[in-house]
DNA sequence: TAGTGGTCTAGACCACTCT
DNA sequence: GAGTGGTCTAGACCACTAC
């Protein structure tokens, strides 16, 4: 149908990036150098590189140049494995940062949990890595009755594991959204990368045994850095 | 952090989509027309459509021009709602159309499924509408043992729903992989949109009662118009 | 300070859709 | 045939990163 240029160099490039010994560091060559070697302008390279992009082959950290992107990690949102554990489960190296910790309303989570507007919550930002790239920004509101004390914890490991391990909380009716977006400037700057990008996003609403209203969480993930790999039985 | 233009055109223009009487047929002045109305040229006006698009507000239709994208469609992969119902039930007016059906064998299936690469299926591909947009194409790979004669009736409707009707399946082992994708030529060709346009797709692997297996499929969806949405209950 | 990607200009021609 | 988006050229300057 189409024979662009673009899409040709993007076909090279796709071979080149498949090469694992190609590059060094998984960077690529610089666009202008890319652009000489392959007879064309930055414009047009640039439009393949962001069409690799869009497969989710290469990324870019913010004006530091193009990079192979490694596989994507299996994600299972419905469970609480821990991000730790399942991402060393699958050969990688995870790291998490707490950005921050503090006690405030927020209209989303009161909203998705059916309380009122000005309910505080415990609120809780961080940041993760996997093989020391960041992958996802993500805050998480937790209702304080179901929870005390718990922003004395540590929050580099599993939430759900603390719910249930010093609360005794069981997390039975979970409501899952999850949709592409374009990542907003707060959490790509958390991420090293432009406003815009393109990303996915994990909203997760938790009730207990009694519906009581447990959590409120928001995961923005960048877009090619994972798989979301869910199993169920039973029960249509 | 960044004030570039284009970024200041993306927010002049969401501000004008928002309004539901700006244009007529929810189709947005040429992007000659609006270059001009900014004092820019078509390469920043497009980066920021580009912008919008990522967002999800607009959405092209190839070479035809760009539309003001309608609310997302709420879309639960573990159930079978069956897409006539569940776009329906969201006021929504649904259509679907049979691009081909057949009888071969398929790998991805076949590797799914646990069956030797030449297992022959029954695939059918179609393609479906939401408001008279193509959103979806997909393709599905049933094992013919566990439905004969399956490629006589009529795919407009409910697949899962005629294995459970017809040949009693209850399926109850579901397997989801769910991620971001660029769209390939051919899916984009029955889309109506250029081929690298952001995609949705979502795969999944349906065992019986008895572990055997019944179907795989896949589905490319424009990543605008939908939002996955599931709601679990116990066991995490 | 050199090099990178990010942004932008002011054009051009082409393939396709619409009527 | 007129108008649309799709592709492409050949430059430029800027903000930021890495050294």
């Amino acid at each position: 149908m189409s024979d662009a240029y673009y899409l040709h160099l993007t076909d090279r490039l796709r071979d080149l990036i498949q090469d694992p010994e190609a590059f060094e560091d998984d960077r690529l060559p610089s666009e202008r150098v890319l652009a000489e070697r392959f007879h064309t302008t930055r414009v047009t390279l640039r439009q393949a590189l962001a069409q690799l992009e869009g497969e989710g082959r290469i990324h870019r950290s913010n004006r530091r140049g193009w990079f192979v992107s490694p596989p994507r990690l299996d994600y299972d949102p419905t469970r609480d494995a821990g991000f730790n554990d399942y991402v060393k489960a699958q050969g990688r190296r995870p790291r998490t940062e707490v950005l921050l910790t503090d006690i405030r309303p927020h209209r989303p989570a009161a909203e998705a949990l059916g309380l009122p507007l000005d309910q505080p919550f415990h609120h809780i930002r961080r940041r993760r890595f996997v093989d020391d790239r960041a992958v996802l920004s993500e805050s998480l509101w937790v209702v304080p009755e179901r929870a005390p004390q718990l922003l004395e914890g540590d929050f580099t490991h599993s939430l759900w594991g603390q719910l249930r391990g010093r609360w005794g909380l069981t997390l039975a009716h979970r409501s899952l959204r999850l949709y592409s977006e374009a990542i907003r400037e707060q959490e790509a700057e958390e991420l090293g990368v432009a406003a815009g990008t393109a990303g996915l996003c994990v909203r997760r609403t938790i009730l207990d045994e009694q519906r009581r209203p447990v959590e409120y969480d928001e995961e923005h993930w960048l877009h090619n850095a994972l798989c979301i790999a869910v199993e169920l039985e039973n029960s249509v």
